[in-house]
DNA sequence: ACTATTTACTTAACCGGTTAAGTAAATAAA
DNA sequence: TTTATTTACTTAACCGGTTAAGTAAATAGT
């Protein structure tokens, strides 16, 4: 750990470790000169005050935790961004954790961030986490919590979301307009509140459309590749297979495609696709992919600030609100073979 | 911060705090009975202890530091993945750093980090740094530093890398097999050791296959997406413009792509095209891209766990040594028409 | 000239654990 | 039975800052 010491600058300058301490923290009680001295000294030795000394004195670690599924994932990794950006300016650090979409590894992160390691916590949840009982302790604790995406709903606390049902039902009405009389819907959970929001939508879209829903078009997707292959590919096989997909996650683009090409489907006229997805590059595609692109960047920047709004009140209350950022519908040519 | 002390377990067990430290450490000093006890409430209070004060004391942090240029971009976010992956199993934290290629933001990050913040660092540089003297006060105390992928050359500590140089040879070779007379190389760095051998790799596979090299043919791009649009396109217009291209860094595949179509070229009968890329959808692009494909995931867990082979043990030297794990070229169809 | 206030510090407790050193009681060895 | 050792703790210093409370000297006020 880093050698030099407030004392060792105490005991170099013959003054007490109380008025290094002020000095470099500029108080009204040392005088300007002094402040001099031990700035300089300061610099020439390289001090670099200890974090956790100050941490466990104040009570405060200037250090918040970032608790995501993954981020090896456009969204997430853009997120992460955002909410670095705001870190850094205004002095804190960034803890990161990853789950891997495994509750016990949520519950195991949560436990521990109950010790003060950090001030606030952001998460985006599990596919697996159902129930919140985890982020209890923590939330009702002096830890400000804030979700963001993916959020638990019976935690009482800012969750910055996207226009879900909004985009699952523009999504849904895009393919009808574009002709699709049987759209499908890819989803990947049923617990986790984005997706029911986008089925939501789905379903809406196709009552206002006059399309009866048809429960064999809502599938099940999971976390294996392979897996998801072998369910899209069994679902374009049949007599009466859907012609268009609304997927609701990003990481199915590219099984789509691939069952597509494999079972001689192409894509606009055989089969329109939207997608999910933050992926720069949908445009160059083949083809290119019409997308409802959720504002990441923004979805984590905001997290941020509302947390460190709280963090830099005395009272840690976070009001129980959405705050919605909405997505947009980006028309390529998975679904319009002529733009 | 946590509220539950070691303190109250010892009140209320009547014990001192150094038997309730001890029982929890599992030492010799304490009777099994006492053990209990102590383990007993600690779970009923769901005490955590508090980080910080350990670190203080023991002068070690169980945090490690990750200082990259971007996390929205394939490899390094894939590459973080296999640090944390790595750091978790070790019972380590993982601090999150961006520069954003900013060499005043990695020197103000390194700075920070000789506090004694984290028991070590993984470092990948940015664009900008051309030297390493930020990295000297770090590596020359008592936190083990490990560079990965853009590596600084003058510090002496390992280092992973991939076989830029072979794996420069083999993209261009590979170009000129497919009929490429005229390969251009797109660069990011005149600096950068990485790029510097990818492009030592394209002068040695021109040379070997008796191609004179064309200085114009080394383009210098930058950061920004439509400078380097608009130079893509620039050299794409040229009367003797490039028949193949060789893009030492993944963000350069969009712009190519977008200014190959709009000039009407195409690929790979005008342009044939080779990217070093991580991206998932390569093979979904139009046309399927021909990548060199780094192990980005091995990297990130490799120099996670050299680093941690350092800080098991009691002295922190890490030796000078390049460990290279190769990448591999993936043929796809913007090089070769016919699979 | 004498008290009140301000200036510029110092002292020491504190944050919450860890650990070297000490100790009383129980057990083992001689 | 006496001494040596082990067991199961306690005491207190320590990590490196922060900060409430105290103090001596200088300055201001009357």
């Amino acid at each position: 750990m880093g050698n030099i010491t407030i004392r060792m600058l105490a005991k170099e300058l013959n003054l007490s470790t109380a008025a290094i301490s002020k000095a470099l923290r500029d108080s009204h009680d040392i005088s300007a000169s002094t402040k001099e001295r031990v700035l300089a000294l300061a610099a020439k030795l390289n001090y670099v005050p200890n974090p956790y000394a100050g941490s466990l004195r104040r009570r405060k670690s200037k250090t918040i935790a970032v608790v995501i599924p993954e981020v090896a994932n456009s969204f997430f990794s853009i997120a992460l961004n955002g909410i670095e950006a705001v870190a850094i300016e205004k002095g804190y650090h960034t803890l990161i954790y990853l789950t891997h979409e495994k509750l016990a590894r949520e519950k195991a992160i949560l436990q521990d961030l109950q010790s003060g390691r950090v001030d606030g916590v952001i998460v985006s949840i599990t596919l697996e986490t159902t129930s919140g009982e985890h982020f209890r302790a923590l939330a009702s604790g002096q830890v400000p919590l804030v979700f963001f995406d993916r959020v638990c709903e019976e935690i009482e606390t800012a969750k910055i979301i996207t226009d879900d049902f909004t985009s699952g039902y523009n999504a849904t009405s895009h393919l009808i307009e574009c002709g699709c009389k049987n759209p499908a819907l890819l989803s990947v959970s049923n617990s986790l509140s984005i997706i029911s929001r986008r089925l939501e939508g789905y379903r809406q879209a196709l009552a206002d459309q006059g399309i009866k829903e048809n429960p064999a078009n809502i599938i099940l997707c999971g976390n294996d590749p392979n897996e998801n292959y072998a369910l899209i590919q069994q679902v374009l096989k049949r007599k009466k297979r859907p012609d268009g997909i609304v997927a609701t996650i990003e990481n199915l683009t590219t099984e789509i495609y691939q069952v597509s090409e494999k079972l001689g489907l192409s894509i606009p006229q055989d089969l329109k696709v939207v997608c999910f997805s933050n992926l720069a590059t949908v445009a160059i595609l083949n083809p290119s992919l019409t997308t409802i692109t959720q504002p990441a960047y923004e979805m984590g920047k905001t997290a941020a600030t509302i947390l460190f709004k709280a963090l830099e009140k005395k009272s840690f209350l976070l009001e129980n609100e959405n705050i919605v950022i909405p997505s947009s519908l980006v028309v390529r040519h998975s679904t319009v073979r002529e733009l």
